[in-house]
DNA sequence: CCCGCGGCCGGGACCGGTCCCGGCCCACCA
DNA sequence: TGGTGGGCCGGGACCGGTCCCGGCCGCGGG
């Protein structure tokens, strides 16, 4: 029943007080370097650790940012997560989890938010899929620093936000695809209540209208399922096929690749592919995919460093990072013949 | 600065005493439903939330799990964490995130393990990829239950274990393949180091011998990379062609794929081909992929709920979860020709 | 009528730190 | 030699809960 070391016990150990101690472990400069010497050989020997909660308690401070996860579909959630975790930790602070699948009611994501600042968090980071799972956020008056990772908005400037510009993502993709030669370009479509979905849309439609070029958009749901689904109704369609496909992601453009077999469509000698994220092996489908990379763990880490400045001081801010298109085996200029 | 209302107020308001309000938020019964009644209106009022760090500090039990996350190359890692986190939103907990990435001393994970307790969390999981990475914990005196999802043992009695049957998903694999006639069956092993990785490469083998089949063994680190490379190798080897291959890993199939596909080696007419882990997207591969699927959400909660039984008074427990064998398009009769 | 008992409530001592404030000692200078 | 200022250290009051212990009051039995 012998409890661990406090700093009564060092004092006692070391022959001096409690105070004396505490200067010690936070490194404050007036204590005599044999004091400090001596003190430290008592938390050496007693195996002292200080106990974070008191200190929390008393100074208000937890060293602990909390994250938030919601919606389970993000496929690429585990890199964010990863940049989160070691961002935080070179800032000296914890990563305290909590998500929020399924439906969600408007008042719940608050109720997270608030169990999360009961754990006395000092900041915290939402990341979310589509803008409808924060609108809670709208009006909200925010105890602690929050920073959103997801692309869109919600009408609060005490928020900060962090999100790769999917709409570059989709004009990179789409103006390669126009340099290449392609004058129709169809978009297989994400989850259109997801809002990375529909900026990827706008890039593309921005794109196109500015070559003048041709496109056909479908609606699928970023499964490789749905991609399978809507190449097959494109080959099937009365219309005329286009000569590139840009897919919603790297799963839709699995689906596509899946379908296209099927079909006898070559890619890229019949139809140019395009996909999105550029997921762990696209470089290895056959053909290797083309993609648009996002760094996702540069969007974790960027989210912590925000909320880290937010925390020094700094107002709320909105941050961008581009994406890069990788080019690979997949897209190629459309045949003459067509 | 007004700091949020704390039992003191809530008691003032209420006109009763602090201890009150701690027995009517504590669902304590001997409290007259009036008096509960006047309280809970002054919680009301007041927006009272009880403060968790204080409640930690005095009855040292903080409501937090500690997870640590040991090396990055887990690919699965997000289905794992999310399964931990519904088990232990579930059973009351809170998640406390820490990684350890890239190279691995030994007391560095006794380290994080300290700065985890130090953080008073009540117990914690480890889900590492390969033993090594938390040998340092064979002898070590555990101060709150610890449960590690890994496959492969630490000597140490008062560790419990969470693992999916690797060996039995090879021996699944390897026994539909043998079933469809194939009496040549290559492995391409992912890195060695990683236990499971050994574990399939064991299955394999056993069942190859209760067969008295033959077998190939190359070794590559579970990218599509190295998939692709082997499946070269194999190509080029002056040596009879296996009829059929088992892949380390999803990833590494689709490598085998993309190889396969430039040598024009026909998938499953020429070869069948068997992966493992059922990622997202193996059923679009071309062809669709049969592959052994194992339950990583299972995984996490499992783990969770083994700790929250240890801290129920259980002993150390080892459980091993049953992957599934689905089998989709990428396994067929070897040709009679051959 | 008194005592005992049980339901309800309050006093107050912690938990293990942080930090303001104030006191000691000693060197230095007038 | 006395004053003073600064470096070093200690006392003690919190932070906001939990929980042991003990007091009050009303009721039933001896």
């Amino acid at each position: 029943m012998n409890r661990p070391p406090g700093m009564m016990d060092v004092a006692r150990e070391a022959g001096v007080s409690h105070i004396t101690v505490s200067r010690v472990v936070n490194g404050h400069p007036s204590v005599r370097p044999e004091t400090r010497a001596r003190v430290e050989a008592a938390i050496q020997k007693l195996g002292y650790r200080r106990n974070s909660v008191a200190r929390a308690l008393k100074s208000r401070r937890s060293s602990t940012i909390g994250v938030v996860i919601v919606g389970s579909e993000l496929f690429e959630l585990p890199r964010i997560l990863l940049g989160v975790e070691t961002a935080a930790k070179q800032a000296g602070y914890w990563v305290s989890l909590a998500s929020r699948q399924g439906e969600s009611t408007t008042g719940d994501l608050v109720e997270t938010l608030q169990r999360l600042t009961d754990q006395s968090v000092e900041a915290i980071a939402i990341v979310a899929d589509h803008p409808l799972a924060v609108e809670a956020l709208s009006g909200l008056v925010l105890e602690v620093p929050v920073a959103v990772v997801m692309s869109g908005s919600v009408p609060n400037p005490g928020l900060s936000f962090v999100e790769v510009d999917q709409e570059l993502g989709a004009r990179l993709a789409v103006r390669h695809l126009l340099d290449l030669g392609h004058r129709h370009i169809a978009h297989l479509t994400g989850a259109p209540r997801i809002f990375d979905a529909r900026a990827r849309v706008d890039g593309w439609q921005a794109e196109l209208a500015t070559a003048g070029a041709e496109g056909t958009l479908l609606e699928g749901d970023f499964s490789a399922e749905s991609g399978f689904r809507l190449a097959h109704r494109l080959c099937a369609a009365g219309t005329e096929m286009p000569t590139a496909v840009f897919a919603g992601n790297d799963q839709m453009a699995m689906g596509v690749l899946a379908a296209f077999a099927e079909r006898g469509v070559k890619v890229p000698q019949d139809v140019s592919l395009v996909g999105f994220d550029d997921m762990k092996g696209s470089g290895y489908l056959v053909p290797a995919l083309t993609t648009v990379r996002q760094d996702f763990a540069h969007l974790g880490s960027s989210a912590i460093e925000l909320l880290v400045r937010m925390l020094g001081g700094d107002a709320a801010e909105r941050q961008k990072i581009a994406p890069e298109l990788v080019v690979r085996r997949s897209t190629a200029a459309p045949r003459v013949d067509s």
